[in-house]
DNA sequence: TGGGTCTAGAAAAACGTTTTTCTGACCCAG
DNA sequence: CTGGGTCAGAAAAACGTTTTTCTAGACCCA
C-alpha cells in the first residue's frame, strides 16, 4: 500500500498526521532519544502505512559525509581491463569494495573514460588512485577539489603524497634475475611512455642490471592506448633489428600479449629462442600463448592498506603516509621455463 | 591558499566577503542566470580566495538524486570472485560502470558479505542485481526500499520483474550438445542449490536432454560457498559411485575446477576419460588445467543493456521489462577437445 | 505622465533530515 | 512550599545549496 499521491513522503507527513512534531518522528524512528513506546508503535505504522522512505541525500546533509571512496584508474581500459575488462583495476576493486564497505563506506568505481566524469560533482569523501603518471589528470583533479587520496603506486613527483609503494625496482630485478637465469643474454625491455612509478622505476632498475653485465641496453616505450596490436608492431620490428634479442620483459601485459603474437609470426620459439615476462599476473598472462611468467602483487593486501590509510584521512586523524606492498613472487609459467 | 580557519567555507562566506546575496553568488558560479561580469569574476576570485569548494551533498538535497546506481551481487565472493577476485560480477561491473558514467551517474560496488550494508542507506537511485535467487536477500531489501532495479538473471518467481535474460536453457542446451557430440555418453550435471534462474534452466533442459536419450540423469546440487574443494569432494564420490560417468558439466566455475582436480585424483585423463565443461569463460575456466570449454555470455553487452534498462526507471519513464542476452557462443578448450 | 517591461540583484522558500534548545509538567528533597 | 532535577515532547536551528519570488530602479512608449 505504498500511498503514493504523487510527492514523496516525508518525516512531515508523519508528523501532521500525528499531529506531532517531525523532531519526535525522527526520535521515534531513529530511537536516539527516549519517545514513549506506544508513540513509537504509531509512528511506525503510520510510516509504514504511507509509505514513507527515509531521503539518504537529506541524512547526510547536516554530515556533509558522502560515505562512499572513488577507485579511479586514468589507465586508458585497453591496458587496465581490454576486451575482457577485466585486470588491475578490478581486481583492485573488488578488495577494496569489501574493505570499505567494513568501514561503512562504498565503493564508486570511476573507469577511464575520455569524457572524464566532472570530478567536483562526484559524490565521494576519497579516493585510491591506481598508478598515476606524473601528470595525472585525475591527481590534478582530485587534489583541486581538496579529497583526500591514497595512491596506488607512487606518483612520480608527488613523493609526499600518501601512497602504498608497489615497489617496482624489486619487481623489475626480480623479473630480470629469472630471465638471466633462464639463459637469456640479451633482455629487451618494453615500458610504457607515461610517467608511472613503475615505469620510471624498472627503466632505472634495467639500466642498472644492463649497466652491471655490460649488456647494451636496448629499451621500448609504447603507448599504452596502443594496446596488443601495437605490441606487436613494436616488437616484430624489434626482433628484425635485433635478431640476438633472446628475451623481453613487457612490462605492461598487453604488450607482453602482443610479443608473443610477434614471435609466433617471427618463427620464433618461446621460450627455446625467446623468453618472454610481465609485470601483473592476470587473466591476460594466463590466456596468453603460451601462458606468461608473471609478478603476484599482492593486489588484495594493497588494496586493503590502501583502504586503511584512507579512512583515517578522511576522518582528520592522523595516517601513514606511506605503505609498501608485501614482497612480490614470481609465477613461473611456459613462457620462460626451460 | 586554502584559507582554511577550521569551518568549510560555503557559498555564505563569499557573500558576506562581497556584501552580495547567497543566491547571487549561486548564480555566478553556475551562470544559470545573467549576473553582471565584473561581480561574476569578484565572485570567482573570492571563492577561489578563500578556498571554496560546493558541497555535492547539499547540492543533490533539492532533486534527492543520488546520481548513483548500485552493482548488487548475493553470491559468495568464492562464486563471483575467488581468489583473485575477479570474475562475472566484476566483469559486470567493469562495463556497467562506464556505460552509468556516460549517463552521468557512478555505479556502487555493493560486494556480497555477512554482514550485509544496510541497503537503506546507500546513496544511489537504482540497482542492478545479479543473478538474484528465488529468496533473494538483496532483492527484498532493494524492493522494499521502493528502489528500481534491474536483474541481470530473471529471478525465479518474480517473472514480472525487469531483467535481461540471460537465456540459460539456451546455454545448457548448447554445452550438453557439444558434450555429446565430443562423444559424451553419460553426463553429470552439477549446479548450485541457490534457486537462480541459471541453475533452474540449465536443471530443466538437462532433464529434457537425459529424457529425450534414455540416459539416466545424474544430478549434484552443491552449496555454492563450498567452492572449489566442495566440487572436487563431490566429484570423486560422484566418480567412485559411477564410474561410468564421461562428462561433467558443471554450471559453476569453481566446481568445474574442483572437477578436474578430482578427475585427476581419480587418475583419470582429461578429456579422454572424463569431458568437462562449464558455462561462464572466466579466468577459472582459463586458469583450470586443463582449460575449460566454456560459454562466451557476452556479459558487456549484458551489462550496457541492464544499465540501459535502468536509467528511465529511474526517470519514472516507460522502460521495457525483459530483454535477452546475446545469442551465445562456445568457447572450446582442452577439457572436452578431442 | 502613467503604466508597462525589463533588469540585476535581494530576499525568501525549499529540499528533508538531525541536532540543539526550549518548555511545561511532574516529582522530590530540603 | 520552593528550588532544582528529570522527563517527553515541541520548537527552532542547522546543514549548504538551488530555485522562486520579490523589489527598486531604468527604460520605453503611447
Amino acid at each position: 500500500m505504498t500511498a503514493n499521491r504523487g510527492r514523496k513522503v516525508t518525516i512531515l507527513d508523519i508528523a501532521r498526521e500525528l499531529n506531532v512534531a517531525p523532531s519526535t518522528v525522527s526520535n521515534a524512528l531513529s530511537g536516539r532519544r527516549y519517545v514513549d513506546e506506544d508513540l513509537v508503535a504509531r509512528v511506525k505504522a503510520t510510516a509504514a502505512r504511507l509509505g514513507y522512505r527515509a531521503n539518504p541525500v537529506a541524512r547526510r546533509l547536516r554530515s556533509g559525509r558522502a560515505s562512499a571512496i572513488g577507485l579511479f584508474s586514468a589507465m586508458p581500459f585497453a591496458i587496465t581491463g581490454g576486451s575482457s575488462r577485466l585486470g588491475f583495476m578490478m581486481e583492485i576493486a573488488a578488495t577494496a569494495a569489501e574493505e570499505s564497505m567494513r568501514a561503512g563506506l562504498s565503493l564508486m568505481l570511476i573507469p577511464p573514460m575520455e569524457a572524464s566524469p566532472s570530478v567536483e560533482d562526484l559524490l565521494i569523501d576519497g579516493a585510491l588512485l591506481i598508478e598515476p603518471a606524473r601528470d595525472d589528470p585525475f591527481a590534478q583533479l582530485l587534489d583541486a577539489r581538496g579529497l583526500p587520496v591514497v595512491r596506488i603506486g607512487r606518483q612520480p613527483g608527488r613523493d609526499d603524497a600518501p601512497a602504498v609503494d608497489l615497489r617496482s625496482a624489486e619487481t623489475a630485478a626480480l623479473l630480470l634475475a629469472h630471465l638471466e637465469q633462464a639463459g637469456a643474454r640479451r633482455i629487451a625491455l618494453i615500458t610504457a611512455s607515461a610517467r608511472r612509478a613503475s615505469h620510471e622505476e624498472t627503466e632505472a632498475e634495467y639500466a642498472r642490471f644492463a649497466a652491471a653485465r655490460g649488456m647494451a641496453p636496448l629499451h621500448l616505450q609504447l603507448d599504452e592506448s596502443g594496446g596488443q596490436a601495437l605490441g606487436r608492431a613494436e616488437t616484430l620490428r624489434l626482433l628484425a633489428e635485433h635478431p640476438e634479442v633472446d628475451a623481453i620483459l613487457a612490462m605492461v601485459d598487453v604488450f607482453a600479449a602482443g610479443a608473443c603474437e610477434a614471435a609466433h609470426a617471427a618463427g620464433r620459439t618461446i621460450p627455446g629462442d625467446l623468453r618472454i615476462a610481465t609485470r601483473y599476473d592476470g587473466p591476460r598472462s594466463l590466456a596468453a600463448d603460451p601462458p606468461l611468467t608473471a609478478v603476484n602483487l599482492s593486489l588484495p593486501e594493497v588494496a586493503r592498506a590502501a583502504v586503511k590509510m584512507l579512512i583515517p584521512m578522511i576522518e582528520g586523524e592522523p595516517a601513514p603516509t606511506r605503505v609498501r606492498a608485501p614482497d612480490a613472487s614470481l609465477t613461473v609459467r611456459a613462457s620462460t621455463a626451460a
